[in-house]
DNA sequence: CGGTGCGTTTGATCTGGATCAAGGCCGAGG
DNA sequence: CCTCGGCCTTGATCCAGATCAAACGCACCG
């Protein structure tokens, strides 16, 4: 089997997308959904294989529809910049441009669901609710955006990493799977890059939340929030 | 004249507008800018007057016409986050949310172009090339949100502040205006505050490039680029 | 003109987080 | 069962930028 693993699918498989009710997908009717199906192929990556890479041309567009994808720059030394971890669900592709800007890598055993960027606007032009989905998506994402750059402009580290650890799918209630247990598939030098700081730092800082309480390791892997509210509270800097 | 002065406007006024080339309104063909006409209101803001606050309800979007504005939010402890600057042509309302996640407020004497939102929605059901280019810009401005998530995860102060100089309109050769002059409406308070630093660093920053001959500060509020290549070189960490 | 009040610059000192440096833990492979 | 290679934790030290503290410049105004 080849690294590169992506396949035309089987008829039907939108229908029963575990990924779909979290997704843009969510906007296209069941009627319509033969029309997705028609355009999507499956990729399967393996742990840390490349989906894209910076300067690529962004031919396809993307959905995440298991397990969890990083996306960065590097600077000319070897800094990197984690710009986000996605995970089932999410969606790559709103801007625009004809180049990818970041590279994105699989950080764990993935699934995503590709379309070709240009059948990909025709269904948009076409179906005018996935259009308005993806303006929505791209405001939340834009509101995102703008959270972290507080983050990184003006909160210290242990603020950083409890922000981080509520940001997290799993850390809230809502989500399915036992409420407060958050999957930490990324290492801590990633979580770094992600949160402007150095993997020591980050390392210490959930030590630090361990101690006080606020966290317990359930497993390599695995925390959990024993106490949502002070880290949120400490999250947001009201001190 | 009150503080907070809005007004209907005269006939015409879209065909004239100095801001249209660079604004979303430059896809509105001048055929169909008296709809634009029909629902733009002037604001004209006073120095440090409030466009919109935090929590207020988004019932309008912008664009700014003249001057500049500074959008914030602050953590609880007053630790502030100037989120981004805004000059003429700039749009203001992307996010979909019923209520703005930021202040925004003129630097100087400003003017703004003003939609209610509802009726702006209804022309962009409309106008489809309207929808398209907000989309268009969603995707610029996430990409340079990006960028400045990079800025402040991971470049040294020196490199912030290079990057900064170079972000504003004025620095690169195209724009009209004597190429290489840059306006800095805003105070070192506001700069520190957007590049995550302190007043003092960025002085002391903007010093060091002084000496180092980079730029050269033609009058209080004005900086000319000296040595545009050294200042991306530096902004972009190719030491 | 001589305050007066911002905003800016510059200097001295401090400190949160970076960097340097061991070990520890654990899963994979021989 | 041992060894090897990642990743993680913890400790010691360092330093870029924060904080504290003066002046300085300049527009505004009585």
């Amino acid at each position: 089997m080849p690294a590169d693993c992506a396949q035309r699918r089987g008829g039907g498989g939108c229908a029963h997308c575990a990924a779909r009710p979290f997704s843009v997908c969510a906007s296209v009717p069941d009627a319509d959904l033969h029309r997705l199906d028609a355009l999507a192929e499956t990729v399967t990556l393996a742990p840390g294989q490349a989906l894209f890479r910076e300067g690529d041309p962004a031919t396809h567009v993307f959905n995440v529809t298991s397990g969890s994808v990083r996306t960065y720059r590097l600077l000319a030394d070897g800094r990197r910049h984690i710009a986000g971890f996605l995970f089932a669900g999410d969606f790559i592709g709103l801007d625009p441009a004809e180049a990818h800007s970041l590279s994105g890598e699989a950080i764990e055993a993935t699934t995503v669901c590709r379309f070709r960027k240009v059948a990909y606007r025709a269904l948009m032009a076409e179906r005018r609710e996935l259009e308005a989905a993806l303006l929505a998506r791209a405001g939340d994402e834009l509101a995102a955006a703008r959270r972290q750059m507080l983050l990184l402009a003006r909160k210290t580290a242990i603020e950083r990493v409890a922000s981080f650890l509520l940001d997290l799918p799993g850390a809230d209630p809502l989500r399915p799977g036992p409420a407060g247990l958050v999957r930490l598939p990324m290492t801590r030098s990633e979580m770094a890059d992600y949160l402007g700081l150095t993997l020591e730092t980050v390392s210490r800082t959930l030590t630090r939340l361990k101690r006080g309480g606020l966290i317990r390791q359930v497993s390599l892997t695995e925390m959990r929030v024993e106490k949502p509210d002070a880290l949120r509270m400490l999250a947001d800097g009201d001190a």
